[in-house]
DNA sequence: TACAATGCCTATCAGGTTAGTATGGATTAG
DNA sequence: CTAATCCATACTAACCTGATAGGCATTGTA
């Protein structure tokens, strides 16, 4: 797992999502609140809403919202569905199509493995209603207004 | 952690000394038992050596060996080395600068760093001398000889 | 001493990735 | 109508990856 900027914006834009809920929140507010190149941004919600995370309001007091419960949503899933697989290996060529370069029977393959399921099970065990819980409490939060990270 | 060929390969030449181990290897042996582009390997190699994984003797009849005893030496010793940090955060600029974009108080910081902590402890536990072991196991080798992963 | 085998070093390269920026079009509330 | 907003495509500079090429340095041995 390599986490670059645009997966790090990407899980800051959908848990900004998660707290500030119930009315849409712009390209505009999202960049400001976390920090993010606006036009950098844009790209990624584009990603996200084709990803099935966000669905878009275009126009005056338009925005984006998240399109199912921050409970129903999984670090891993988006990690993924930016950054590709979350394994050490098998992530290296696009699309993560490298065959393999060990066999079966290296044991060096073996402790990658390892490592690489444990990845999976830790991120895909995360919801965004956990994080935002947590960052809620980190923060004094009562409910959402002006998250920043 | 982000495994590259050359890391790949490099876990590779360090494992095929490990299990040849008496007397120097040559590059164009490991290259060829590994299935490791020989120039490509070259540079590994000079790199392991400048790490101080390994010794050259140079001239006929000369070749690499460990500098060490394989349980004296960690996958994670040689991944840093070659690679960079093992944790997903901190590993994306070169040479690691990367002050994390995600500041003390974010609750996606704290789930990078919990997996950054389980990939260290994992990569600094296995010595080569347990990879080696497991290697000649599933090969059933009774001793160095003809090791191809 | 010659020479072949070996490692050492630097340069170069094509293709891809990363982290954006630029420009303009499409949609919609008021 | 128009301002606010999202949508889409193209472009870029810098860097990374996975090599290859060419020649220099060292050393065992005939």
């Amino acid at each position: 797992m390599k986490i670059t900027f645009k997966g790090d914006y990407a899980l800051k834009a959908v848990l900004d999502l998660s707290i500030n809920q119930g009315k849409p929140q712009t390209i505009l507010d999202i960049a400001k609140r976390q920090d993010i190149p606006r036009k950098f941004l844009e790209q990624i919600m584009i990603s996200l809403k084709k990803g099935g995370f966000v669905k878009a309001q275009r126009g005056t007091k338009g925005g984006y919202l998240l399109t199912r419960s921050p409970s129903k949503i999984t670090m891993g899933e988006v990690i993924r569905y930016i950054e590709g697989p979350v394994e050490p290996i098998g992530c290296v060529c696009k699309g993560g199509e490298r065959t393999c370069s060990y066999s079966e029977h290296c044991s060096l393959r073996d402790v990658f493995d390892e490592v690489g399921k444990y990845i999976s099970k830790k991120v895909d065990s995360v919801t965004f209603e956990e994080l935002k819980n947590k960052q809620m409490k980190k923060m004094k939060m009562r409910g959402p207004d002006m998250y920043y990270i």
